[in-house]
DNA sequence: AAATATATACGATAACTATCGTAGTTTGCA
DNA sequence: TGCAAACTACGATAGTTATCGTATATATTT
C-alpha cells in the first residue's frame, strides 16, 4: 500500500530521466527535458525542489551542483498507475488494457513472442 | 489525432458510468458515484455541466431532468491514455505495460487464455 | 393551496500545477 | 583581482480542478 500521492505528468517526465540515468543534476535533467519541449532552467529546478519536498526525490547537497535521485521505485509507480487505470478506464479488466497495449503501434513481433512466453508461465501458476 | 484535452480522473469516473449505462440524469450518476465515495449532488452536477462545456458530454434539456450522454468514445479515450502511458511511464515499451497488466491481481486464468489467442492472431499479421 | 421534494444555475474557493523572473551566491578563468 | 558563467533560493502568478453553498424554479404530495 503506497500511501504517497502519485506524481503528476510533468513529474513523471523527470522521474523517467532519473530512473534511466541515476542521480543527476538539474542542468542534466533540464537538458534532457528540452529535447522534447522547451523548458526554462528554473522551471525544472523548481519542480525538482518541489518533488524533493514531496519525498519523490532525495538530494545530495554536498557539492554546489546538487544531485537528485529518485526515491520512489519505478516498478511500484507503474503498478499504482496500472491498477488505477484498470479501475477507472478499463472497467476493471486488465485484459482489455493488455490488449490495448499490444495493439499499440510500437508492439513488435518480438514483444508478442515474449509476452506469449510470459503468459504460459503465468498459466502454470493459475491453473 | 484527437486534439481534445484529456478528461481528468474525476471526469473519467463520470464517463465510465455514462459509457456503461447510456444517457443518464445527474441524479443517477451521482448515486453511482456515491457507491464508491461521498459526493454532494451539486458537485456532480457542476462537473457534468463543465464536461458538457468542454464537449465531453451532450445534454438533452427537453425535460426538467436533463439527460447527459458521452460524446467521446470509450475506445479512443483508452487509446489516448495507453499511448501516453507507454511513453511516460513504460519508457516506450507496450510490452512492459501489458506484462504489468497481466500480472495484475485481477487477471484471471480465463483472461490469460484469451489474450494468448489474441496474441496468436496478431502474430499472423506481424510475421 | 401550501408545504415539501427535486431540479438547475451560478458564484466562490482552497488546493494544486506548471511556469518564470529576480535576487543572491559560488566558481572559474582572463 | 575582478568579471562572467552557472547555480540555488524564492516569490508571484495564471490556469485548472474538485468541491460545495445559496438562490431559484418546477414538480409533487398532503
Amino acid at each position: 500500500m503506497s500511501k504517497e500521492k502519485k506524481p503528476t505528468d510533468a513529474e513523471l517526465e523527470v522521474l523517467q530521466i532519473l530512473w534511466e540515468h541515476g542521480p543527476s543534476s538539474v542542468r542534466f535533467v533540464n537538458t534532457e527535458l528540452s529535447k522534447n519541449r522547451e523548458v526554462v532552467y528554473t522551471t525544472t529546478l523548481k519542480m525538482m525542489q518541489v518533488m524533493a519536498e514531496k519525498g519523490f526525490l532525495r538530494r545530495d547537497t554536498a557539492r554546489r551542483t546538487h544531485l537528485y535521485e529518485a526515491v520512489i521505485d519505478e516498478k511500484s509507480v507503474q503498478e499504482d498507475i496500472v491498477d488505477k487505470l484498470v479501475d477507472t478506464v478499463f472497467r476493471g479488466s486488465p485484459l482489455k488494457l493488455a490488449m490495448q497495449a499490444l495493439g499499440h503501434e510500437k508492439a513488435s513481433a518480438r514483444d508478442l513472442a515474449e509476452i506469449k512466453k510470459i503468459i504460459e508461465e503465468l498459466q502454470k501458476d493459475k491453473p
